[in-house]
DNA sequence: TCCGGATAGCTATGGCCCATAACAATGCTG
DNA sequence: CAGCATTGTTATGGGCCATAGCTATCCGGA
């Protein structure tokens, strides 16, 4: 990345051998190249995941699917705010306090384009990754978290 | 985690089968829980790291340091200040323009209580990995970003 | 039926991590 | 020695997340 070639020296460096370490390191690096990809549709991933699951669940209420993205309530505010003023999501009240969401015409398109992007960056990723390791990723990766 | 009982609803949610987002989702909680430990340290995930290669490679740059990290040169200042302040750190200069980075003893001995957390922290992380899993996470993790 | 606890949506605020741009001073190389 | 690269630094902003607190509403049990 930002390596010049005089200046690169080599460094003793036990951190690679940590899967804590290596699982950051991952996750940043991949998620910054597909936010860039995300990024020329105008979309955050995060943006991506919530049209994703919009589309799957309709009338979702925003405290629900915060539940399941494990994003708080007051951060789905903004999000929500955002994909509202583009036009890509609508809100109709449920009873006095809930709201359903629904994914508008433009709402779909968006995420259906997200999805190319996203089907055909998780095909690279897993191209990255030797044949005999890489059926192992997903499971050893829902592991430490589900 | 905020999942009350009555309001757990199942949902349709595609996201876990891509390899994208759950790393994503296991790269934050597993940096939340660690980082809750090194915080009983006074150090974030970053400190550690940063001293862990300090010892491993005495008289690094700050330069260096940063591109073996992939931190931008002005994201270290703050860095190296606070660990300088903490007296975790020493600066010699090399010459007009460089500093070599040194442990003080302190720094020593708060390196070594880290090492001591992480690796603890990395063993869970491969116990909750199924066997037939575990070996291939680390190269495959390292596959996607080194 | 009514009341207290739980939930929904929201505002405000701060922290962490990262990125970019710009600068002066210094080192290196042709 | 002149020009380019590098170092350390300041300033600034964005993305993402956490917490605290507020009001209004819903719900379940006495």
């Amino acid at each position: 990345m930002s390596n010049s070639n005089r200046y690169t020296v080599i460094m003793r460096d036990p951190l690679p051998q940590l899967p804590g370490y290596s699982l950051r390191r991952a996750a940043h690096a991949t998620a910054a190249e597909l936010g860039e990809r995300l990024a020329t549709l105008g979309l955050r991933q995060v943006d991506a995941s919530v049209l994703i699951l919009i589309a799957e669940n309709a009338d979702v209420t925003a405290s629900a699917l915060g539940r399941q993205l494990d994003i708080q309530r007051a951060n789905m505010v903004p999000l929500l705010k955002r994909l509202d003023d583009e036009g890509l999501i609508e809100r109709q009240p449920l009873d006095g306090k809930s709201q359903a969401l629904l994914l508008t015409a433009a709402g779909h398109a968006r995420m259906e384009a997200a999805l190319g992007i996203i089907h055909a960056f998780e095909d690279e990723l897993l191209a990255r990754i030797p044949a005999r390791h890489r059926e192992h990723l997903l499971p050893a990766l829902n592991a430490l978290w589900r």
